[in-house]
RNA sequence: GUGGGCGUAGCUCAGCUGGUAGAGCACCCGGUUGUGGUCCGGGAUGUCGCGGGUUCGAGCCCCGUCGCUCACCCCA
């Protein structure tokens, strides 16, 4: 047993997982590309500052879950919680924002919150997320909702669900926070829940016991304060997710955790998943850039959780048995035979080919055996009979037939070109 | 921060009311001369999380400790 372990709460990904892991990010990243978003590569930490101003002092995520330290120079730096806030951070700083709009960026990596690890939350856990900023069409909505929509859906994934709702304007939100704070006064409640809705009465639309939730009934909804704009943009976000075809819940007692968000917000939630259902959510923040020092410009963007997607794919069963398998596995039955073999290897790759080979001495038993495992769909045995003719016959591993062929690469590229 | 469950071979776990450890999978070798998967035979592997206590004797009981895990809170 060794003395090291990784630290508390992070998910590490080795083989094969690592694989699907791989495959479940790059969906994600290439239905953002095909729809016109580039990369946004960011550090991993920001001044504290970024995270305490754009994601807000009074949520969860800033009072009590980030990793905040000091560096060399004094300064306050944090692990970044989420993506928006950085991301705003450099457009502004880089003046992104200055050329044709909107701005339509995505981005990849590790976030980290300081929480207790349970079934899928981790301290360290990877998003894929994406942002289009500078413009508040409905037609941006829908397109970023439908961004992930569709990545679901290549993934093969059915059960989940897309709730949405709109939060309104900074007036609509005025007016619906003072009756609902009105209304919460009116209830009995516990100590711990009522300083909760001190902090931000709409938490208590989220709460899991049964007794919050019926107090709730008859509160005051958002969506009945929406002024005439609002209203509008939202009825039209609905409608052009109609006309894709994606199916959504109006939810008008969702609630977001972060506080930036206005207008259009939404979040997928996965059937089969524990406690931490939420694969993914975002909304339009049309405050955020200029909190962050920058122009008064409207974006809306989201954050996917590759952890849960992945493990969304598990519970469904929908990931490939195999993923991105080697071509070609090759078998060297002799020293000499094995420089050739390692000559081969090389050149096949230079032209693409994935492929790899036999090391050690285990004989020919042994080397079919390691060719099963590495889950090649070809393998070539190299020996004496080989070398002096020229000749050899591809192994097609799943049927068991032959097809011949010569050593030479330019050859053995094309006929394994038809193998699959 | 609060509560529940669990720590036995690389992995998943069994171990009856305390008598100094086992299975399956995986791994390695073999079933004689150049073809894997199935089958058969053989093999290696553990300070039973750690420390203390009770006992003639502890994987099993008691206390402590560390770790993992699930849930609340919150979120991806």
């Amino acid at each position: 047993m060794s003395k090291f372990q990784a630290p508390k709460g992070v998910s590490e990904y080795f083989p094969p997982n690592s694989l699907q892991f791989e495959y479940v990010r790059d969906q994600l990243i290439n239905n953002a590309k095909v729809a016109g978003y580039s990369l946004i590569e960011l550090p991993m930490f920001e001044d504290t500052e970024v995270f305490t101003r754009g994601v807000g002092e009074s949520t969860d995520v800033v009072s009590k879950e980030m990793y905040t330290f000091e560096d060399r120079g004094g300064r306050s730096i944090t692990l970044r919680p989420e993506g928006t806030a950085g991301v705003m951070r450099s457009v502004i700083e880089h003046n992104l924002d200055r050329g044709q709009l909107p701005v339509k960026l995505f981005y990849s990596g590790a976030f980290f919150r300081a929480e207790r690890p349970q079934a899928g939350r981790y301290r360290q856990f990877y998003q894929v997320g994406i942002e289009a900023i500078g413009y508040n069409d409905p037609e941006i909505d829908a397109e970023v909702i439908s961004v992930a929509d569709s990545a679901f859906k290549a993934l093969g994934l059915k059960n989940y669900k897309l709730n949405i709702t709109s939060l309104g304007d900074a007036k609509t939100r005025d007016l619906h926070r003072k009756d609902l704070v009105k209304f919460i006064a009116g209830l009995d409640l516990d100590e711990s829940t009522s300083e909760r809705a001190k902090l931000n009465p709409l938490r208590l639309f989220d709460d899991k016991r049964e007794e919050i939730r019926s107090k709730m009934q008859g509160a005051p909804l958002i969506l009945d304060y929406l002024s005439v704009e609002s209203a509008e943009h939202f009825s039209k976000v609905k409608q052009l997710l109609e006309s894709l075809k994606i199916d959504y819940f109006v939810n008008p007692r969702m609630v977001r955790g972060l506080d930036y968000y206005t207008g259009t917000a939404f979040e997928f939630e996965h059937e089969l998943l524990g406690a931490q259902s939420g694969i993914g959510g975002g909304g339009r923040y049309d405050g955020l850039m200029g909190l962050l020092g920058g122009s008064d410009l409207s974006g809306i963007g989201f954050g996917l959780g590759v952890d849960r997607v992945l493990m969304a794919c598990q519970a469904e069963g929908c990931l490939p048995e195999s993923i991105n398998p080697l071509q070609l596995f090759i078998v060297a039955i002799s020293q000499e035979a094995k420089s050739v073999a390692f000559k081969l290897v090389s050149e096949l790759r230079t032209l693409g080919v994935t492929c790899d080979m036999a090391y050690g001495d285990r004989g020919l038993k042994g080397g079919m055996k390691a060719a099963d495992k590495s889950g090649a769909l070809c393998t070539l045995v190299i020996g004496d009979d080989e070398i002096s003719s020229g000749n050899c016959d591809l192994k097609i591993m799943k049927s068991g037939e032959n097809v011949s062929s010569t050593l030479k690469a330019s050859e053995l590229v094309v006929k394994l070109g038809n193998i699959k």
